[in-house]
DNA sequence: TATGAATGAGCTTTCATTCAT
DNA sequence: CATGAATGAAAGCTCATTCAT
């Protein structure tokens, strides 16, 4: 199972998980509405997947690559740090402005207890370059002494909470944020 | 007797609920392990709540109040508002480390669709005390102009994610971070 | 238990299993309802009986008991038969009406399988005395030939139906039955 | 296949919850025990019907249906009336006898408080000129002046209860009750 | 007599999953 | 690839009953 097959059903069935993970919580997500809303039938489903876990870890490995993809996407390890970091902020904003769902899916998968697949992380040697340029200082990065994690969540973490709120940043704010974030992150 | 001011099941109940749902999350948390973990039996558990999602509910309400004391905890109108920043940011920090679960409760149940009920903010008029201090200076606040879901975000929502990860920061790194956060929101 | 104890709570008890399993049956009366209208503790309901099975049965011969007395109520060999059949049905009809509700019972008890408890019947001479005078002429009493069945329904059994009619029959049309009914049975 | 038309569990199930609820009561009727009648497990059960309430409902209409068409059957506007009321009076209690459990539920539904759903009274225009012709003979119809609900008591209610009764009566009995029946109400 | 916390078997119902078609 | 009737273990919950106080 979860091979390639004709796109259409399998997408839909995740798309309905997606939707309805995202309303009602991964309690309350029986797989009798997700073939509901995905207007296939139970036994389709499981044609195309082994199970209900299985379902949530493909849903989960398709939003993990779009993520990561937002992420480089438009860095190159040419560009100054401080129009990378501004710029990422505001790029990636606007992704996760785009995909609130797949954001909040995210959220709950990490804080569910579901254990996160290896094999998904640093797939991309994009992903360590990007991950070079963006370490202390004293590993040869462009950001202060920080704890890692620190700065990724006060970074990358931050964003992606600014973009759970309701209320859309305007791009004046969202900019004085990032140059905000880089006065506080960028080694000294 | 007269002693033990009534440990009361109906707390056991509690805890058993937060350690199963920190634990496994929502799903995965059935009744009976809620049972089994406070050692009362199910007809107990429906004597003094009359539902799961009320025992949740009531959980939630423990936690909400508990995170509230801490938050008010040791300010003072008349403190200085760097003091009473950092202090502040530090404290909740602690507090936070020293409720993991509590918090991690706290996020799984803001993601999974509970509607937190109202009467719980602003319970107290010192909350109002401290949401006006730290307000934005043209409302007669302290802080800078950004709105205030995102200066909430930026220090104690940043706070309780720093508090979130695995490592424990040391105080002089707390300590640097939240005076950045200061420089970074503080009306200028 | 079932002895005769301070009458207040014992028939408290009683007349709340009546007026829940006349209002919602006998399936839905659960014994929280019971203790709840009878302003009685769980523990103290079973101090007066020792099951639910025990209270139902006690109620019913309390109604029986009712029942009986009210049907021999006023009658004596010595009346003229026509008189007795008449003016029987009369005050039944309007004691049926008064205890709407334990004629109600009655009918669910014997309906839903409950096993009537002997040693009720035929309790007293007068009762014998009673179904001699009503019975076939070839047994010597006053009545046609059909099956003795046939006439108890024919007679009380149809009185007790028309009891159960939200409306009151007035006293006209009362009697009109209650002749054609005499009519009906009686021997020729 | 092909030559049974769907014996279908769906009646399997009715038929089981028919017998249990004759046999012991709507209290005393568990799903469990409907399941193993019917030889259908209780996930299909609910797969067929939404509740036990359900079932019953839907058992109750079963059964309404199959009373009022058997009451109408053989009746046509223009049979004489004596001859329409007698016959019919005999139909009806050969219907009942043998459905006596069919009989037997629906006393217990009534009585045991559930709400006769609408739709089902008065589906059929041929019930509408049954009804006209054996109403008051003030309507038009063939009946004294008894209350419409009398009448239905003395005669359809009480073929019901003698149908009722453990001993079958009699063709003789029954033609002689029948006849003496209609001395009582038709109009004079 | 009186309470109500506590029990636990059993209730109705749900739901992930299977399989004959 | 597609259906949906069917399964059965387990879920949330109820309720008659007990017992320490």
């Amino acid at each position: 199972m979860a091979s390639k097959t004709k796109p259409s059903k399998r997408d839909a069935i995740l798309d309905a998980m997606l939707d309805v993970v995202v309303e009602r919580g991964f309690h309350e997500a029986p797989m009798s509405l997700i073939a509901e809303r995905s207007r296939a039938s139970a036994g389709l489903i499981y044609h195309h997947f082994a199970s209900k876990e299985e379902i949530i870890q493909a849903l989960y490995e398709r939003i993990h690559i779009l993520k990561m993809a937002s992420l480089l996407d438009g860095f190159t390890p040419e560009m100054d740090a401080r129009q990378a970091f501004v710029e990422g902020c505001e790029r990636i904003y606007l992704f996760y402005r785009k995909h609130q769902k797949e954001m909040h899916f995210l959220e709950q998968y990490e804080n569910a207890g579901f254990v996160c697949q290896p094999g998904l992380k640093a797939s991309d040697q994009r992903i360590a370059a990007f991950a070079q340029r963006f370490s202390n200082s004293s590993k040869g990065g462009v950001l202060n002494e920080w704890p890692a994690e620190v700065l990724e969540e006060i970074t990358i973490g931050l964003i992606e909470r600014l973009a759970r709120l309701p209320r859309k940043l305007s791009s004046g704010v969202l900019r004085e944020i990032a140059e905000s974030l880089w006065e506080q992150v960028r080694a000294k």
